[in-house]
RNA sequence: GCGCCUGUAGCUCAGUUGGAUAGAGCAUCCCCCUUCUAAGGGGAUGGUCGGGGGUUCGAAUCCCUCCAGGCGUGCCA
């Protein structure tokens, strides 16, 4: 059920029949406040002024139009020509009757499902997995999932960095490890420490520098011993990306894995297929891509390089390459990137240059879905207490163990496996949300005491929500599946939740449109708001069986909401907590 | 130099694409456990929406300008 859509046709068909253009939006919205009601329409004074006539007489027409004596007890105009709608109560009860009585909380599956190619996560595999990746993967993840849930046809891609001058050193250092007869894949267990290594020999050994050079130019030939030692570390590091996935829950599989290698042999390609349309411009030794879109204003253009002197690819050949596949092999009407907003220009030029190029249908929709830095306390990037990049699995790590601490001195009686359950929920849960819950485009303070916190907009705060319904409906000791009664909605604070509940497709439609999980972090964080006031002020289990089993109903409702909306955030629940 | 992003309560963050009196949480100060988990709820205090102009019925939101910070800007990704 989608209450803005329904009653922005209704008022829409209206306004057209009153005279608007047949374009003119109802621009329906929730209510900014109780008094305005449950939802207003804003789009009247907009198309009275363009018809010429007066936004009060206007909406008076509209009304005269207008039929929603169904779902609305109260439509009334105020101020300078708004419109306030009042849902039923009736019409609410049986709304939330039918939301109950679907497997997707009456949700409706898009018309026309598009092929999304999602590209997220994509780490570095020369190291371990960081904070610096924990946005990427964990927002594109829950849009991933709240399009599927939708009914599109998504294809994840983890676009992982497999490739380049840095894996020579790698190399080099896996045989020297060899050579001392020291057991290598003990020092691959911990790739940050084996990148550092190397990075010191490679610094300091000019033999082995030779070598590490040597070796890029044999993998980048072809060369079988070589390719062998490559995939024996992209094999180990591809397993510590898992294991993250697997502790993050992150629904990646090896399967979305599509590195930037599997490009090598189509970037020959690309540059053929640019210079064949007259696109190349070789300038001082390297091919570049000049477009006037990329011009300043004394005409000074900031090129494209695709290949470099020397004749190596660069990131934007693999990104055009990529394009180019996801177009031509998967279809996609979509492009989404969960890259940091640091690469907004480069995504400029690709996007422009693909199109151009012919790369992609001009109907294909390319977006960069950007987003900012993790900081410390400090307003700089989130660092460890030593000053180092923090290592995702340390971080979360020391998340379950701080909602550990927490759990077991709220709760010293608890059996310490379901104490050290309840930490790795919650601490992974923390982690996720306290990012997720945030403006994906601005930076944010990663600080351990808000994100654990169970007051405000956090994942504690939710998820305990979650657990106190669970606990009343144990209580109950009713057959919950097949428990049906009708729903009646009389308090206020029974009204506000039945409005919040009703409202949960309109968020998840905010989610995909725009890439934007926060919107629905902050509806499930309302929800669960009004139905602690509602816990509060409606007693369930003493009350008389008509409004007790109503009252059920309703939280039966707000639990399956709640379930559903971390689900889609990628967040388990608890029963009990 | 040029380009992009950011600037909202003491702190951490929202603000549904131009709507009504700018909202939450923390912190501070008051209430509420003989009732389903008080890890909770109810209330109060707190704002020149970085400054200044403009557009219009109406601006945190759009335009111009200035200030502050971040990032990017021909061979890293």
């Amino acid at each position: 059920m989608n209450i803005q859509t329904l009653l922005n046709q209704r008022i829409q068909a209206a306004m057209v029949a009153s005279g608007a253009a047949d374009d003119a939006p109802a621009l329906v919205r929730q209510s900014a406040k109780v008094q305005f009601g449950d939802y207003q329409a804003n789009g009247i004074m907009g198309a009275a002024k363009k018809i010429g006539t007066n936004p009060r007489d206007f909406a008076a027409k509209v009304l005269e139009q207008l039929d929603l004596s169904d779902v609305a007890d109260k439509v009334e105009i105020a101020g300078p020509g708004f419109i306030n709608i009042f849902l039923k109560n009736v019409w609410l009860g049986s709304t939330l009757e039918s939301l109950r009585d679907s497997d997707r909380l009456d949700v409706a599956t898009v018309t026309d499902p598009q092929t999304v190619v999602v590209d997220y996560s994509g780490p570095n595999l020369a190291k371990e997995m960081h904070v610096g990746h924990l946005r990427s993967t964990v927002i594109g993840d829950a849009v991933v999932r709240t399009l599927e849930f939708l009914g599109h046809n998504v294809v994840r891609q983890n676009h992982v960095g497999d490739w380049g001058t840095q894996f020579g050193m790698l190399l080099a250092y896996m045989e020297r490890l060899r050579e001392q007869n020291s057991e290598v894949s003990m020092a691959l267990s911990d790739l940050e420490t084996f990148y550092r290594e190397a990075k010191i020999c490679f610094d300091e050994d000019e033999a082995f520098s030779v070598r590490a050079r040597e070796l890029v130019v044999s993998l980048q030939s072809g060369d079988a011993e070589c390719l062998k030692l490559w995939n024996e570390f992209i094999e180990v590091s591809l397993q510590h990306c898992e294991e993250t996935y697997q502790m993050l829950g992150v629904s990646l599989s090896r399967a979305d894995v599509k590195p930037e290698s599997a490009y090598n042999d189509d970037l020959p390609k690309v540059i053929a297929d640019l210079d064949a349309q007259g696109l190349i411009k070789e300038d001082q030794g390297a091919k570049c891509v000049f477009l006037e879109e990329f011009a300043n204003k004394d005409g000074d253009i900031t090129p494209i390089i695709v290949q470099k002197t020397g004749g190596g690819f660069l990131y934007a050949t693999t990104d055009l390459a990529a394009l180019r596949y996801r177009q031509g092999t998967l279809n996609a009407d979509r492009v989404l990137y969960f890259v940091d907003a640091r690469q907004s220009l480069h995504f400029q030029q690709i996007f422009t240059l693909s199109r151009k190029a012919n790369f992609v249908k001009p109907e294909t929709s390319l977006e960069h879905m950007p987003f900012g830095t993790v900081m410390g306390s400090d307003g700089k990037p989130f660092k460890t207490r030593s000053g180092g990049v923090a290592k995702l699995s340390a971080l979360l790590e020391e998340a379950q163990e701080r909602a550990f601490q927490l759990v077991a001195s709220k709760n010293p009686d608890m059996p310490e496996d379901e104490q050290r359950n309840i930490g790795r929920v919650v601490g992974v849960a923390s982690v996720k949300y306290a990012d997720l819950s945030k403006n994906r485009t601005s930076d944010y303070v990663f600080n351990w005491d808000n994100m654990l916190s169970f007051e405000g907009n956090t994942a504690p705060y939710l998820l305990y929500a979650y657990s106190r319904v669970a606990s009343i409906v144990r209580r109950s000791e009713m057959d919950v599946a097949n428990f049906k009664a009708p729903i009646s909605v009389v308090e206020e604070q029974e009204r506000a939740l039945a409005v919040k509940l009703c409202q949960f497709e309109e968020a998840i439609q905010q989610v995909i449109n725009d890439g934007m999980p926060h919107f629905l972090c902050a509806y499930l964080y309302e929800l669960a708001g009004i139905f602690m006031s509602f816990y509060e002020a409606c007693p369930i289990l003493n009350a008389e069986d008509d409004v007790k089993f109503s009252r059920l109903q309703l939280a039966l409702n707000t639990a399956s909401t709640l379930k559903q909306g971390l689900e889609l955030l990628g967040i388990e629940t608890l029963e009990r907590m």
